[in-house]
DNA sequence: CCCACCATGTTACCGGAGGTAACAGCGCAG
DNA sequence: CTGCGCTGTTACCTCCGGTAACATGGTGGG
């Protein structure tokens, strides 16, 4: 293990090609920036998915330490949450590419193919679980509940977070608040608005 | 338009494929199951994204339409929100191979590759968005919020969903319960733990 | 009656993906 | 010098999405 300079140069070289590429860069542009053919990639790492997955391990460790910290952060409930949240937001804005291959691994795996949640992300919905079981009082119920909402509050960080980043509509503090506010139960807080009776414009069609 | 029956002959087949082999089919084992081959496919859907948008379509309708409704019912604001999550969590177990196909499309496509949210699914989450416009009074901060939360909350549904689906921890009531509870502040409202000085057990390592 | 048309279907191919076999050098211990 | 292990190569396999070119058959207009 210790180092193992060769492949992380071959990593350094994937690393890069991904960064320009996205996720779903093949085999053979991977081998070619780093001024190889194929098959001794798949000397060291077995195939794509091996590849990929010492890949997303380098980059997960980094985010996976950081939301892990935030978590056990000294703070008042409500800002250890946001820290969290800003974390994220903050680690996937800094290096998008990277955060795709984090969180949008391409498919092939058929290792209970089909989950919304990549191993990266299966991780961090394993830690906040910890988190609320460690620190929030849930009652007998707490072991499902925590479960439960680790991987919620995962999902929904993930989608808001794609959605985010594809559009922009507001800075990285906002959308920090408008994520902690549904947490913190603002969907159920808010008033009423009375029933629409006829929409008098603004209905274009479905 | 009008039904067009060699499209729904050849749609049907591409159902019991799917069906059978999950997303991802090959274009070659759905012109075998129609018993024929692959360029009439490509004569009616162009590619491989018509036939999977074709065939997704047919699908989404139904759930969309349940989940339209279901986010309209007259009801009290909380079982609003288990009634809708309800509807999604059955559809789903009902049919996970067609759901999967809904929830996690093959990539492929470069149209903003990276999304979380599969088509189907950002037609749910512009319906959630458009519940909470009409429905809550979120003042000033409505719009930002509204959107947001839509996708947001199709995020969490779809990983909490896909995370049951898997591992059946509970009854689906259990489960709407506790992503209901989840929106509705639990989370925040729940007491603190003591935290833990040392764990006496239970600790077997990460 | 014949023909031109159109949808149906076929075989055979292309380029590129992941992945593998077999062979060629290089450096170094014995 | 010889054997061994690591680095590297070329050439190939299979399967995929996608396409070109050609072969049917029924149908309606001249």
């Amino acid at each position: 293990m210790t180092t193992e300079p060769r492949r992380e140069q071959l990593l350094n070289a994937a690393d890069r090609v991904v960064q320009r590429e996205g996720p779903g860069a093949s085999m053979n542009a991977i081998a070619a920036e780093a001024g190889i053919t194929k098959p001794i990639l798949y000397r060291h790492f077995g195939d794509r998915n091996g590849l990929i997955g010492a890949l997303t391990a380098r980059h997960t460790s980094g985010l996976l330490a950081a939301v892990r910290a935030a978590l056990n952060e000294p703070l008042e409930r409500r800002d250890r949450v946001e820290h969290v949240l800003d974390i994220y937001l903050a680690a996937i804005e800094a290096r998008p590419q990277v955060y795709r291959l984090l969180t949008h691994p391409e498919p092939g795996d058929p290792t209970g193919a089909g989950n919304a949640l990549a191993p990266a992300l299966r991780q961090i919905a394993e830690e906040i679980t910890r988190a609320i079981q460690q620190q929030i009082d849930l009652g007998q119920d707490g072991p499902l509940l925590s479960e439960t909402w680790g991987r919620s509050i995962t999902g929904m960080v993930l989608a808001a977070g794609d959605w985010w980043l594809e559009t922009r509509p507001c800075p990285r503090a906002r959308m920090v608040q408008a994520l902690a506010d549904l947490l913190w139960g603002r969907l159920s807080a808010a008033a009423d608005l009375p029933p629409m009776l006829a929409a008098p414009e603004a209905r274009p069609e479905a």
